[in-house]
DNA sequence: ACATAATGTAAGAAATACATTACATTAACA
DNA sequence: TGTTAATGTAATGTATTTCTTACATTATGT
């Protein structure tokens, strides 16, 4: 995988206290990661894996592609 | 995350196959990524990033949802 | 103002994705 | 049958994700 040509866009946060209404530690804990990296996907930090990706939007009860936007950076 | 309780499921190579009918090496080179790694995707070997896991989908013109499946193994 | 909950963030270790190189096996086809 | 294309697969290295631990800052409520 290329390193720039992609970012990857998501509104977990806005879900998350939107509809969701949970803190960050309690989105970790259903989900099964820990808060720090719920924090850093918030950030937009990194490119989570699929599964946790999947596991997240799950939780959030969304689907992926409505939690994930992925855009040309060039 | 945890190693265990989620395994992933694809059909990559039935939809390769099927109606994008293209080798591991085109599919690799449309995606921007290895053929080893397509070819350890479709053994279903490891978990793939979501990113990666967007551009296979939309080379493949799937939806993502369409074309991983996560499910519980305990 | 105080206590506690929620979040920000950073450093380092551990795990794992992905690339590279290389060679072997199988499929397709002249 | 021989040649090439397609795929399998392994070893090793690099990059990145994720966890752990820890502490600081900000929000919330009494």
């Amino acid at each position: 995988m290329e390193k720039q040509p992609y970012s990857l866009h998501n509104n977990i946060r806005l879900i998350r206290r939107g509809k969701a209404d949970i803190t960050q530690e309690k989105l970790a804990d259903k989900v099964g990661c820990t808060r720090q990296t719920i924090a850093a996907l918030e950030k937009g930090v990194y490119n989570p894996s699929l599964v946790l990706a999947m596991r997240i939007a799950k939780v959030l009860q969304v689907e992926i592609v409505d939690l994930f936007k992925l855009q040309k950076t060039n």
